[in-house]
DNA sequence: CCTGCGTCTGGGAGCGCTCTCATAGCAACT
DNA sequence: AGTTGCTATGAGAGCGCTCCCAGACGCAGG
């Protein structure tokens, strides 16, 4: 009995053992699977028949060796989901956008997400290692001034950020949203309502999007001819935790109004609000900022600041895509519209104080 | 003037050009940056140098071309999020885990997350034409008598599941939950604290969470003598605004107790009975599934059973490394321990009804 | 008949790595 | 001096694709 190798059935078979079964050349089975043209349809029919029939996929490690594109994106979110957002659904949403335009134009998606422990650095260093693994990045709560994003312009990465960047802000392809404007029309639909003592608790600062929230507020009390008074500013770190502590702190400068730069923080500030027996809005009116689903669920349910989270993935990736694909080369930046969503937690129905 | 092409100045060197510029082969340079032994130190160290100044990275794709590893893995999440899990953070503590071991081991995560629009085949079609740019894949939430299963067992790709498989189990590595046993240990609860008429909000029954739940909470009324009446079971499809409709239409059949699927049908079966003017644990108690942070946060906070959802995509990305790299070939099942958190909802410490 | 010009096909080079094999150098034994 | 064994290095082939170029073929016009 001849000693006859078996082989694994489920070897990856390549061009060249494709174009013998159909009979043609390496070149014309290249040509048929990038559908190009110069091909009589009698031979593209029979190529086709084979591919199909064999299952074949071109291997994508050869072809990008070649064609220097891996039809791969990044996704960069650097610290661990809990910190940052925790249980809101930002994340996800953002990456929903993002793979649904990745699905429609047949990209795959790469997810550098950090570690609770690993640092930042590492991940970053591990991105630049591999950014030829990848045809752009989109970057999501990074600060603007860390040497990655440098790296990146160097090497003539594409990239898209979606916040706004804090450095080289002209020459960075962004989507986020109009955080400045936002936020002052959400003060300033406070002070409409009659409050005149409004608190703010802010993200974190370092984050531009907690910063511009700041600046909105700011903006809104000046255009109202009101006190700024910065000990009625306290940072809340987008935590429900943080900002249930600091409105303890906050309760004794008597606040008629509190606007947070989070509805987590809305939420702590609320429930720190009623454990001390005030009413909302009666006592206290909250609004908020990201609408997040739990935002209409709460007691009272919360007025708050809708952000398009999906869009501004969606949007992001879509530009990165034209980026790559040579469609749109020169810088963008997109500000997205966002929508006061007028709810209970304000008072809305009730005018507390007349004008 | 000379017409001198200004080369772009990004570009990646490759190991010809570290080999020319340490004044070795290409085959050391190749040793060095591998870690391989039979190098002299002095010259690990003259290549080391020229690597670090010059930024050099291997090509992965040149690279993956003959090793036939890419050292990415994929995450299979074939729903878009909104349907399957609502608000709850599911999908990123699991993803969290996956990329904690992930980042530790040096991998890459690429994300398959289906599109509202995108159906699921078309997701499962892309996964298999590009099976070759992964090692391995993690598979979230699939129903088990998929094609992708059995394509993945004929190419042996190397896959693990995060739900119990409902086809070919013995020969498919997964790790889950023991939903049966804490489902049964949940209602057996409610059973101690006197609760009689006990009905149950299922989550989806082609999710094997969600049938292993039902199981387990007809086990317990089973053991306990009592008796089995299926118009008290009633699909609340993981959701919250699903169950909080099933359980106004179960509130006729005057149930003492609600054990629901998942914590957001609890909420939202919870919603429904204090609608109703009926108090929790009072009149009905209910007990949650899942643990989400919003449960300690609801009035009365809801006792649950604590997933380990992040060891869960923790344990099965180190499986399916292992896989990959051949350190442990065998099919290999886990079940992770649960916990039951009892906090108000089901009135612990009030024991309505003596025994 | 040749030439020109489209359409279609095949062969060869080369992308940047890894891996096998050959070989040089050197020390320690016969 | 020859042999053995180990360390250290380099050369060559080849992974599976794309892209360039050469050439075959058919058909028009001179």
């Amino acid at each position: 009995m001849k000693s006859e190798k078996t082989r694994s059935n489920s070897k990856n078979l390549n061009l060249e053992d494709i174009a013998r079964k159909a009979g043609v050349s390496r070149s014309t089975v290249s040509r048929v699977i990038n559908n190009e043209t110069y091909v009589s349809p009698r031979t593209r029919e029979r190529v086709m028949a084979v591919v199909e029939k064999e299952g074949y996929a071109p291997n994508p490690a050869a072809r990008s060796l070649v064609t220097r594109r891996t039809r791969i994106i990044g996704v960069v979110i650097p610290t661990s989901i809990q910190v940052m957002f925790e249980d809101s659904a930002y994340f996800p949403a953002l990456l929903q956008g993002v793979v649904d335009v990745t699905n429609a134009r047949d990209y795959a998606t790469l997810l550098w997400w950090g570690s609770s422990e690993a640092d930042e650095q590492t991940l970053y260093s591990r991105i630049m290692q591999q950014n030829q693994l990848m045809d752009g990045l989109i970057l999501a709560s990074i600060r603007t001034n860390d040497s990655l994003i440098t790296r990146l312009m160097r090497m003539k990465v594409p990239f898209v950020t979606v916040e706004r960047p804090t450095q080289f802000e002209s020459k960075i392809s962004y989507v986020t949203v109009d955080n400045v404007q936002a936020a002052t029309h959400a003060v300033k639909y406070l002070v409409k309502l009659g409050r005149r003592r409004i608190a703010t608790i802010t993200g974190s600062l370092n984050n531009p999007d907690g910063y511009d929230r700041l600046i909105g507020y700011r903006q809104a009390l000046r255009e109202a001819g009101l006190y700024l008074d910065e000990t009625m500013e306290i940072d809340g770190e987008f935590r429900y935790q943080t900002a249930y502590t600091v409105m303890k702190e906050l309760l004794p400068k008597q606040p008629d109004a509190i606007f947070a730069g989070s509805d987590m923080m809305a939420l702590g500030a609320m429930k720190a609000i009623q454990e001390a027996g005030l009413r909302v809005p009666e006592d206290i009116a909250v609004i908020g900022f990201d609408d997040v689903p739990l935002a209409a669920q709460s007691d009272p349910a919360l007025t708050t600041v809708n952000l398009p989270v999906h869009e501004r993935g969606y949007v992001a990736a879509a530009m990165l895509l034209d980026m790559i694909e040579g469609k749109n080369t020169e810088v963008r930046q997109v500000l997205l519209p966002t929508e006061l969503i007028v709810r209970e937690s304000c008072g809305t129905h009730l005018q507390p104080v007349a004008k």
